[in-house]
RNA sequence: GGCGGUAUAGCUCAGAGGUCAGAGCAGGGGAAUCAUAAUCCCUUGGUCCGAGGUUCGAAUCCUCGUACCGCCA
C-alpha cells in the first residue's frame, strides 16, 4: 500500500488556536482523509511547539508552572481538533521525551560532523518573535520589523552556535531546479529559488541564558533555537533515529502558511541534507485568511465564527462541518482567502442547505412516501454512472493540483445534476408506476450515496449522517454491491440559519 | 531600489494567436410543487487597464506606461 505522511506545523500554545490555525489543520485533515479514501496508508501529524520563550512567559504571567500550562493547552488544542474532526495519527509535543532525545541526538551529530560550529555573534533580536533581524530590515528606532509586533529589539552580543547553511546553497538550488513540483504554488517556488540565489548565510541555532527549552547537551549554558527544535518534530514524530519510519518519510507532505515557508524550504532541507535524509516530497503553502479589507485575520477581527474556541465548543456538528467546508471551499488555494460572516452565510445557505441538503431531503422523501422507504436495483441502470465517473475524475484532477475550490465545485455539479434530473423526470407524477419510479429513485439514491463518499474528506460528520439515514454502516461500502437501500429516517443536514451569523 | 506576479461582466475568476469573449454568484423574467420556499428553465451585463507595435487576424505575442500584490534572513 502506498504510504503518505502529512504534517501541519506545530503551533505555539501561548494562546488558544484561532481560525487561521484551524485553516491549516483542516486542509491537512482534508488531504489526509482524501488519501485514506484512496487506499493510502496515511500518517497524519499535528501538535504543539512548546519549547518557546513565549510559551514560558505566558505561563509565568498566569503564575502557572510552564510544563503544567503546556499540558493544559495541549488538552485544549486536542478538544478543539476533536470537535473539528481532525483525525490525526499522532499529536506531537516538543516536550515529549522522545522528541527531546531526537533533538539532542541531531544537535550532537551535526556538531560532530561540522555542520554546526561555535562563533561570536552580534545582531538584533526580537524576543517576542524569536527572530534575528538584519540591519537592512531595521529602522533607526530599533523596533521589530514585524508589523504585528513592533516591540523594541535587543542587541545580542554573545558566542553562539551556527548552522552552516552556506554549505548547502548549491545542492539546494540543484534540488529545486530538478524538482520544481516540490513547492506549491509556483509563485512560492520562484521566491525560494531567488532567495537561494542571493546567497545563504549561516544562521544562529542557539540562545544563551534562556530558562526554557532544550539545552545543548554538551554546553548547558545554551538552549537550542526553537525553530531548529520545532522542525525536527517532523522526523522525531515518526521515530528518528532509532525507529524511523522511512516509508512515510519518503512521501512527506508538509502543509504550512506562507509566513513560514523559508524555514521549511531553506533551513529544513539543509538540515535534512546534513543528516543524509530524503528531502521533502511536497511543501504545500497556503495563503492567509484575511478580512474583506485585506487584513490578516486574528481573534479580534472577523466576528463570531472566527472566534474558533467559542464557536467550536458551542456549535452543533453541522455548523462545525460548515466551517470546515467553508475554509476548504473558499478562495483560490495558495492565495490569501478573504473570509467574512456574510460569505459564510452565503456558502452555507446556497451550497450546503439549498443545493446538497435539500437535494438529499427531497430524494429521501420521495422514496419514503411513494416506495415504502425502499429502492431496489433493477437491470436498466442508465444515466447516473457516466456522471459519477466524470465527477470523480474531475474531483481527483483538481485535488491532485491542490485546486480545492474547483474540486468542491465538481461535487456541486453532481448535486446540480441530480436536482435537475428530479425536475426533468417529475417523480411525483410516477407514483402509480412503481417500477419506473423505483428505477429512477434507485439512481438518485445511488447518486446521493456517491455524494456522501465525495464529501467525506471535507465534512465527515455529514457524510456519516447521510449514509446513516440510508441504513448503511460504513463509508467503505461499494456502491456497485448495493441491491436494495432503505431510508431509515430523514432529517435536514443543514437547517436554515435564520438570523444566525448576520455579523 | 532589485526580482517576480496580476489587471477580462456588479463580485470571484476561466480563456494563453483564429467562429459574435465564457462560468459561478449577484440582478431581471418565467415554470414546477417531491423537498429545508429549497429547485428548474430563460435572460440583462464587457473600450478584455492605457498607448503603440508584430500579424491576414491579438484578451492572448512584443515594447512602453499606469495601478495593485508578493519576496528581498
Amino acid at each position: 500500500m502506498s504510504k503518505i505522511y502529512i504534517t501541519t506545523p506545530i503551533y505555539y500554545p501561548n494562546a488558544d488556536p484561532h481560525v487561521g490555525t484551524a485553516y491549516t489543520t483542516c486542509i491537512a485533515d482534508f488531504l489526509s482523509r482524501y488519501y485514506q479514501q484512496r487506499n493510502f496508508d496515511v500518517f497524519f501529524m499535528t501538535g504543539n511547539d512548546e519549547n518557546s520563550i513565549k510559551v514560558h512567559e505566558t505561563a509565568q504571567k498566569l503564575k502557572k508552572d510552564t510544563q503544567k500550562y503546556t499540558d493544559e493547552m495541549a488538552d485544549i488544542f486536542k478538544q478543539i481538533w476533536q470537535k473539528l474532526e481532525i483525525q490525526y495519527t499522532k499529536f506531537i509535543r516538543t516536550t515529549d521525551k522522545e522528541h527531546i532525545n531526537t533533538v539532542e541526538y541531531v544537535f550532537n551529530k551535526l556538531y560532530q560532523e561540522g555542520h554546526i560550529y561555535k562563533s561570536y555573534y552580534e545582531g538584533w533580536y526580537c524576543r517576542n518573535c524569536e527572530t534575528f533581524w538584519t540591519k537592512s530590515k531595521i529602522g533607526d528606532n530599533k523596533l521589530c520589523p514585524n508589523i504585528e509586533c513592533q516591540r523594541p529589539l535587543e542587541l545580542i552580543k554573545e558566542d553562539n552556535y551556527f548552522l552552516r547553511l552556506s554549505n548547502f546553497q548549491e545542492k539546494l538550488l540543484k534540488f529545486y531546479e530538478e524538482n520544481p513540483e516540490v513547492i506549491f504554488p509556483p509563485t512560492r517556488y520562484n521566491e525560494v529559488i531567488s532567495f537561494i540565489k542571493m546567497g545563504l548565510q549561516d544562521i544562529s541555532v542557539s540562545r544563551k541564558s534562556v530558562e526554557w527549552g532544550i539545552k545543548i547537551p554538551f554546553d548547558k549554558d545554551y538552549v537550542i533555537y526553537v525553530w531548529l527544535d520545532a522542525l525536527l518534530n517532523y522526523i522525531s514524530g515518526i521515530g528518528y533515529p532509532n525507529k524511523f519510519m522511512h516509508d512515510y518519510w519518503k512521501n512527506v507532505h508538509h502543509i504550512m502558511g506562507k509566513d513560514i515557508i523559508r524555514f521549511h524550504a531553506i533551513i529544513w532541507p539543509s538540515i535534512l541534507m546534513a543528516l543524509n535524509l530524503d528531502l521533502p516530497r511536497k511543501l504545500i503553502v497556503h495563503g492567509w485568511l484575511t478580512t474583506p479589507d485585506n487584513q490578516k485575520i486574528s481573534k479580534s477581527k472577523g466576528g463570531d465564527i472566527f472566534n474558533l474556541k467559542d464557536f467550536v465548543m458551542n456549535s452543533p456538528p453541522h455548523l462545525i462541518m460548515a466551517l470546515r467546508y467553508y475554509l476548504i471551499r473558499e478562495g483560490s488555494f495558495g492565495e490569501d482567502v478573504p473570509v467574512s460572516l456574510e460569505r459564510f452565510r452565503h456558502i452555507y445557505t446556497s451550497e450546503l442547505a439549498n443545493n446538497i441538503g435539500n437535494l438529499i431531503s427531497r430524494v429521501l422523501a420521495l422514496v419514503q412516501k411513494n416506495l415504502e422507504n425502499t429502492v431496489q436495483k433493477k437491470s436498466d441502470f442508465k444515466f447516473i454512472h457516466n456522471v459519477i465517473d466524470k465527477t470523480t475524475k474531475d474531483f481527483d484532477n483538481h485535488i491532485q493540483k491542490f485546486e480545492l475550490s474547483k474540486g468542491i465545485e465538481s461535487i456541486l455539479e453532481l448535486a446540480n445534476f441530480l436536482n435537475k434530473s428530479i425536475e426533468e423526470n417529475r417523480p411525483w407524477e410516477l407514483a402509480k408506476n412503481k417500477e419506473q419510479l423505483n428505477n429512477l429513485m434507485f439512481e438518485m439514491v445511488y447518486g446521493v450515496l456517491f455524494l456522501a463518499k465525495l464529501l467525506y474528506p471535507i465534512i465527515p460528520y455529514t457524510s456519516r449522517k447521510i449514509i446513516d439515514q440510508l441504513g448503511i454502516e460504513s463509508l467503505d461500502f461499494n456502491p456497485i454491491d448495493l441491491e436494495r437501500v432503505e431510508v431509515r429516517y430523514r432529517e435536514p443536514l443543514f437547517p436554515a440559519l435564520g438570523s444566525k451569523f448576520t455579523g
